[in-house]
DNA sequence: CTCTCAGTTCTTTTTGTACAGAAAAAACCG
DNA sequence: CGGTTTTTTCTGTACAAAAAGAACTGAGAG
């Protein structure tokens, strides 16, 4: 194995790209991928996978597959550099469009596909005359409320982001505006 | 291993369990957790242990660490069965309350976490005279989206369930009445 | 008081994923 | 067209998480 080499510019960034990492692996995306992202969303000019590899101590062959899966995010695109025939990549800098880019990049792989397979089971079960009638309707809840939620979320996600980030810096007055406040759930 | 006993009701039903299990597994919750959810969600009477290791093939132990898991979730949760000494479980069934559970405990486990994290390592930037400025401006962009994020989504949580369900099925108009709609993200 | 049964904790096995390194392919250069 | 550099794909290994089974604990019931 290649070890890290200790010539990051920075404490902080180290810290960063490391907790980035971390958090990374907490809510299912891999070590190798979020450190590379947070190498690159600190970077202030672009990176090829070798100054990657170099800098992060992991293989260039993980380099490869992580920039891959990155561009297909969206979080980082190709930039060529002239003179240098070596692919080099910048990362999406706006937080609002990164956060927006995630967004919609789970939704398709995750949401999305989970609404199709509950209506698979709804289908199967109205399809099945024995069937105690409370667990159709709770299957058909569960669907109802996906699809309500995904709805949302898509439409959240046309929302332009300015106005999003206004719209989030004022919450409080836009929740008391739309009268939704209360105390606990009920 | 225990070979799962066969003896679903209904093939809706195990079709629902296996892909919410796999669903599950997708998105960060392990299997066996995600698998006794959805039995119970769909349970209409509450069950032991024993029955559901038995319906699900999966070892008592496993199911015990699960159940202790989805409680701390309050996802569901115990009740006595009068003349059985056998602890039962129930899962909650609305799934708008079971939306903000699970919401209420991904803030609590992986978004404060990170904000502090963050904070960290603004503080450790700060304290770095060399530091490119262009680096702490980043960091502390995406900590000011940390936090606006989290406050928005604490609001979320603390919308009664009642009205939250109305305002997202109502979507569209909520949105149009905010003058929110906008082609494309700008 | 002891025996049984439910529940938990601990240990081992299995499975799956991450990763490095090697090999292959592609892109570029003279 | 060869040789060279960059990138991708493939393969084996190491490591970590999940799950099974065994051992243990504690609470009634007789």
């Amino acid at each position: 194995m290649t070890e890290a080499i200790d010539t990051y510019e920075s404490a902080a960034k180290e810290q960063f790209i490391l907790y980035w990492g971390d958090m990374g692996s907490q809510w299912g995306v891999n070590r190798s991928v979020a450190q590379i992202h947070a190498l690159l969303f600190l970077s202030v000019t672009p990176m090829n996978a070798e100054q990657i590899s170099q800098q992060l101590g992991i293989a260039r062959s993980n380099v490869s597959n992580s920039l891959k899966e990155l561009v297909s995010w969206k979080l980082i695109r190709r930039v060529p550099v002239p003179g240098d025939r070596r692919e080099h990549f910048v990362a999406e800098v706006d937080v609002w469009e990164m956060a927006m880019r995630i967004a919609q990049g789970r939704k398709e792989r995750e949401i999305d596909p989970a609404i199709t397979a509950i209506a698979d089971c709804v289908e199967t079960a109205e399809g099945e005359p024995g069937l105690n009638p409370i667990v159709l309707e709770r299957m058909k809840a569960m669907q109802d409320f996906l699809s309500t939620a995904d709805r949302w979320y898509g439409q959240m996600l046309g929302v332009p982001k300015s106005k999003l980030n206004m719209l989030m810096k004022m919450g409080d007055k836009v929740f008391s505006v739309l009268k939704l406040t209360g105390k606990k759930t009920e």
